[in-house]
DNA sequence: CATTCTTACCTCGCATAACGAGGTAGTGAT
DNA sequence: ATCACTACCTCGTTATGCGAGGTAAGAATG
């Protein structure tokens, strides 16, 4: 009744960015191994799929968040490399801070209390 | 460039329900007082529109997680109250859980650490 | 009665975005 | 050539928040 993979599709819904930023934060990577890592961090909590992650990557590089770069890769195709632009940032502390904002909104609202910042 | 309206609208995608079913723990409520108390709770951040609350109910009751009554109004129309079913709490217990693990998933993701549960 | 105002609820169409499935290249083994 | 593996891309489906506009009840005005 309560399906749990399509509730956790919908709560994912604006917070790709935030992961994908954060998960760059830690330097160049290509998509494969962002999407590895957002898995590994959650606990296997989040795992997303290529159809999710590649056009989630093409947004931020459009919204100029995102700088790619092609590199050759040894054994198999080449690699897409991501770095964060210096708008990248502050996109990740502002996505940062509306992450905070919303979840101790929800928070407050579901526990019923007030006393939330 | 990063719209807040925009990312919030996607934010909130998954959360209604969790809202909603919480509200409606203070007992029954109609939608129009539901609406304003998530508003009044999470300190103006989340202002619903009517567009989604309306939906969002009609699809709880239909999932079987509240029950409503129609009821006279005073100065006004007819009012349609809801209230939680038993299904309904346990479906606002597993949404807390949902989102409890979601939003600290998150938050191991979005700030580096491995070290969360 | 018709008009207008307010409250409360409903619905249609649009836009966003996660996802599954299927497709494209490059390399190496058979 | 065929298969297997890696890494990336894209199309169509699906779910859902939201704005705009519509419905219904009662009261005040003419």
């Amino acid at each position: 009744m309560f399906d749990r993979q399509r509730i956790q599709a919908q709560l994912l819904k604006g917070t790709l960015p935030l992961l994908v930023l954060a998960t760059l934060r830690d330097g160049e990577l290509h998509g494969y191994e962002i999407a590895r890592r957002i898995r590994a961090r959650s606990g296997g909590a989040f795992t997303l799929s290529e159809g999710s992650l590649y056009p989630a990557l093409h947004r931020l590089e459009t919204d100029g968040a995102l700088e790619a770069a092609w590199r050759a890769g040894e054994g198999g195709p080449r690699r897409r490399y991501y770095c964060l632009t210096r708008a990248g940032h502050a996109a990740l502390e502002q996505a940062e801070r509306e992450w905070s904002t919303f979840a101790s909104g929800v928070s407050q609202v579901a526990l019923g209390s007030d006393h939330g910042g």
